[in-house]
DNA sequence: TGTACATATGAACACATCTTCATAAATTTG
DNA sequence: CAAATTTATGAAGATGTGTTCATATGTACA
């Protein structure tokens, strides 16, 4: 019987890549934080901290971890940094969870 | 200024949710094997080794974590045991994953 | 029954990740 | 300048993950 192999072309390097993007965002923590800059352009991190009720040293360091893997960029203003998504296609990914499955 | 929370209703228990299914997904290998059990309703664990290039006991080892955490079915025939998908939503995750992003 | 084949399993190790704690650094304000 | 505020950082320990290796289990077939 004929196995069909990858018939978008999904080769061995974009499955690194998506699976990079999606280690990066797996974590209840970093999904709280993406979902809420979704909706709100740009936060500090004290915002963040407020609202999704996480201690200052674990936002900063998952926020550092995501800025370093190139989803979150960062703006400084006077004692603030401002956080914000990077690209689109996160805020796409998590659309598309939010939509279309995940009901396990 | 105004905080917007959770617009559509993330709550922690869905956070925590999408982020156990992102997880186990996000790894190379993993994401082969469903990519592959995608475009092929099932597949036997010689059939996935071979295609994707993995060891027999890697590959067994991954199925058993997918499966295990409820994205897989396996049925035993004769000295086979064929592997699929258990729920649409993987594969949804993937297909939106390969069609709106990950272009980074 | 014995041999080959298909799959699973478990130990062990290296390595990564998560979290907490204490503290540093930078900036504002009184 | 001193105190308060905001954020970053680094160490440390606990825990989790990925991989390999050796071997066990189950099945088919000569």
């Amino acid at each position: 019987m004929e196995i069909k192999v990858v018939p978008h072309g999904i080769d061995a390097e974009k499955l690194e890549r998506i699976a990079f993007i999606l280690k990066t965002v797996a974590h209840p923590v970093r999904l709280g934080i993406i979902s809420l800059l979704e909706s709100n352009k740009e936060l500090t991190v004290t915002d963040i901290c407020e609202t999704i009720q996480t201690e200052q040293s674990l936002t900063s360091h998952h926020l550092n971890t995501m800025k370093l893997k190139g989803i979150l960029n960062s703006r400084k203003k006077g004692r603030n940094v401002f956080y914000s998504l990077k690209e689109k296609d996160v805020t796409q990914i998590i659309r598309c969870l939010d939509n279309c499955g995940c009901n396990m």
